[in-house]
DNA sequence: GCATGTGGTTAACAATTTGATAATATGGGA
DNA sequence: TCCCATATTATCAAATTGTTAACCACATGC
């Protein structure tokens, strides 16, 4: 989405490097390789790659070392890292999982399949934090303050796209009036007991669009 | 956690069928087996399993369309779907991954690994809904204020679900009348003998599955 | 400065849902 | 059998939300 993604490779065979390096440039990404576990452990903090690629057997510090020491630190909480491993060392891929790796993905590579995962996890990455959020036919960009629904651009008012914008955040969450108060409103204003339900009717007969779902007693989740 | 998970093996080569099923009942889940597409979704409507294993080639309908069909069912909405492929068919693997599958196993199968990957689906099952109750087909999702069971929602209003809540919260234990007044009504409000009973009746009336016991002079309690 | 429009709030009333109660039925045990 | 706790049902009051229109504040352009 916004800027080109870079990912570090670590691995001791310079041709699987080679065949990953070349598969992911051609796809569109910035490629870094590490030969070693400390090479990427310096690469990593380097340059911050957005995923990480490591092979589970290297000499020196292995690929679960490496996990284990970048997840220490805040800057590689939130980051992708992925394993590869060869079929022969189950032992350790297993360990792998439960390490907080975000996938693996099994020597012979297929760059299909590599390609294949790596999209989906950026892919997925982008779904979690963004200000553009997507249901169905219906986007919302957080920074242009625009809806859109089916192709068509809807114009709401500042109160009502933050209240649909809170609702949307986290689609099927019940949001209990006194949330909705102090995350639209703020905590300091106080307004009347149906200011709520009438921004809610607003967006209703704006958005044309069956997608509020009243709790009654309780207070309102937003669901396609 | 809560009960024994069923696991259902859909695949046209009986040795896998026969591997798969004796790793994963060694695990201590429970397996029912499929030879083909069409027998997975029998199986899978009359078992409601709670992880389906496809194989992606077979004969017949293959295990995409066994997903897709699958998905197509508000049941099946929220089951994990695995997918098994072998090494050469590259190009449907990479379809199924987009296909709403939750993970993908790739042949030749390895016991550990295989056993590794079911355990951490469920594992993250598990963590998903944070304050979610689940007992078998019985989901009750506080944060959506809404109950599941077997696919289907069903709304209660404000009491009748926090009374539910309550009971679900500790399957088994017997719940005073005072002590339900006390964490549903609240130690203020006073009502009447018959209010608990009317809404025990609502709940069991809406949710058509006895799941609350009358404890006769004692109180509820909320079993399966 | 003046008309106009928009956004936000409120009040008043309608519509709806919920929850409590009373009245009555049921069913198991002394 | 009779008694008591619970089940069931219908009913009504209270709580909650929906809807509309009016109002004020503020910005905009003329």
């Amino acid at each position: 989405m916004s800027s080109v993604k870079k990912i570090l490779i670590a691995d001791d065979e310079p041709d699987i490097l080679e065949i990953i390096q070349f598969n992911l440039q051609a796809e569109g990404y910035e490629v870094i390789t590490a030969k070693n576990g400390d090479e990427a452990i310096d690469q990593a903090k380097r340059h911050l790659p957005d995923l990480i690629i490591l092979d589970i057997m290297m000499p020196g510090k292995n690929g679960i070392d490496v996990c284990n020491i970048l997840r220490m630190q805040p800057a590689f909480k939130e980051k992708l890292i992925v394993f590869l491993s060869a079929l022969s060392d189950e032992g350790t891929e297993i360990r792998g999982l439960e390490t907080g790796a975000d996938d693996y993905i099994t020597k012979p590579i297929r760059p299909k399949i590599l390609i294949s995962k790596v999209n989906a996890l950026f892919r997925r990455l982008n779904k979690e934090g963004n200000n553009m959020l997507q249901h169905g036919d219906l986007k919302i960009d957080r920074e242009k303050y625009i809806i859109n629904y089916q192709g068509n651009d809807i114009i709401l008012a500042r109160k009502e796209f933050e209240l649909l914008a809170l609702l949307a955040s986290k689609p099927g969450k019940v949001f209990l009036r006194n949330e909705i108060l102090n995350q639209v409103w703020g905590t300091e204003v106080i307004v009347g007991d149906r200011t709520i339900d009438v921004h809610i009717r607003k967006i209703r007969q704006k958005l044309d669009l069956d997608c509020i779902t009243t709790v009654k007693g309780v207070g309102y989740k937003f669901e396609l």
